[in-house]
DNA sequence: AAGTGGTCTAGACCACTCG
DNA sequence: GAGTGGTCTAGACCACTTC
């Protein structure tokens, strides 16, 4: 489990700061050390602390006022709208614990909007999986998840768990190759609060994802997130090439 | 020709390349100069010439390849979710009227947090708009907009309304050439409550936009729709080149 | 005045690719 | 071997905050 020999001293830097942050040592809202401090206790050249503060700054790990010192970002975690992204990895990239508890895995009889959702036609055999996706033990993501047997047969033979999520061997058996993304706000109903461990009334932020391969859907899934424990962002160029409309 | 030159040297070589790009002097896939050149050509350290193009590599713009060059890259599709669309279009496009109510137009001393979204010192000048869009007469989105006066100094003396809301008046004066979204479920204040006309406890979808012109920011605006009339989606085709970290 | 981060320089060594 | 990017150093000056 342990890796070491990142080769880049700079990538040392950073993940010396990420295992302090892991362990607690620095906790959020805590000042670190200076860059000076850092340089002297790493013995490495300023401009190599400075650009692992800045990347940790950037990747929101750290907030830095100018002529005041570094310190512990808040964190509300938050992930990329366009790559279709394994929660566990990013809950991992952040030098936290994660853990995944599948709480369904079947075969069933699609559902009309199920159906509908997968363009297969009503009464068709689907594949059905729920987990719970938690961070340092704290529920964040609840995977409510269908998949088309006829794309990925062998779908329920897999032992899924923290180290084989759904999404991670959906990726690798078949790669899509065009996918759907539809964002809204809801109240949890009485049994996702249950699986969350959150109030009835507290908002969440739903994630409706469909994949395609070959102009067939592979997959569609229901991400559920408590408000308070996840944000979904993207920053990127914007293309001259559209005016509006 | 003559531009405010942005103080960081490292800001002006992104700036400059940036220009290639946008001239298409240099285009997609094209190698171009290298490190070693532009620090001919720019007067500048290959360390500043290095982070400029690190930068510019880590935001997409280009390609690097250790021991062969560094080229233009391949510009990336765009999504309805990641496009900034105008409500009003959108809803005009569905043949519903259409209504955008002001609320609010002024100059103000930025608070902590809009500075800090806006990347402004603490007590700088900024201008706020807070509007109401409707369907059919119904609210389906509170816009609370905050605009930097130096990149927009005629924001205040325009006539916002439903012909000329502020985001369209925003995309025709002044490009932006990135932008950053966030997207969360919450509840709304009392005040968006009463605005938009719902229960304190309907969930809303809130998004976050955050756009750039010259790598400084324009405008800070968050959206705030009633989770039973607005979603949000986007349908793409997915890139098979995916970096992690 | 002392401390902080923000930036910049002019070198340097390395691994890699290409002809 | 020449060219490329990837990284690193040991200084430096600046603007800013805090005492």
């Amino acid at each position: 489990m342990i890796k070491n020999a990142p080769q880049a001293l700079y990538r040392r830097a950073k993940d010396f700061v990420q295992d302090q942050l892991r362990a607690g040592v620095w906790k959020a809202g805590d000042m670190i050390p200076s860059e000076h401090r850092l340089v002297e206790e790493l013995g490495m050249s300023r401009m190599t602390i400075n650009r692992a503060l800045r990347e940790l700054t950037e990747e929101g790990h750290l907030v830095r006022i100018s002529g005041v010192g570094t310190f512990v970002a808040e964190s509300k975690p938050q992930s990329n709208l366009l790559r279709i992204t394994n929660i566990g990895d990013e809950i991992v990239a952040r030098g936290h614990q994660y853990s995944c508890k599948v709480l369904h895995l079947g075969r069933e009889v699609a559902s009309m909007p199920v159906a509908a959702a997968l363009s297969l036609p009503t009464g068709a055999s689907v594949f059905h999986v729920i987990c719970v996706h938690s961070e340092e033990g704290i529920p964040v993501q609840l995977e409510d998840r269908y998949v088309n047997p006829e794309m990925i047969p062998d779908f329920l033979q897999q032992d899924f768990g923290a180290n084989l999520q759904p999404a991670m061997y959906l990726l690798q058996v078949l790669r899509p190759d065009e996918m759907e993304h539809i964002v809204e706000a809801s109240h949890p109903s009485s049994d996702e609060s249950k699986y969350l461990q959150i109030d009835i009334n507290e908002p969440c932020l739903v994630l409706m994802r469909r994949t395609w391969n070959q102009s067939k859907i592979v997959t569609y899934v229901r991400l559920i997130h408590p408000s308070s424990r996840y944000r979904l962002g993207s920053r990127l160029p914007v293309n001259g090439a559209h005016r509006d409309n």
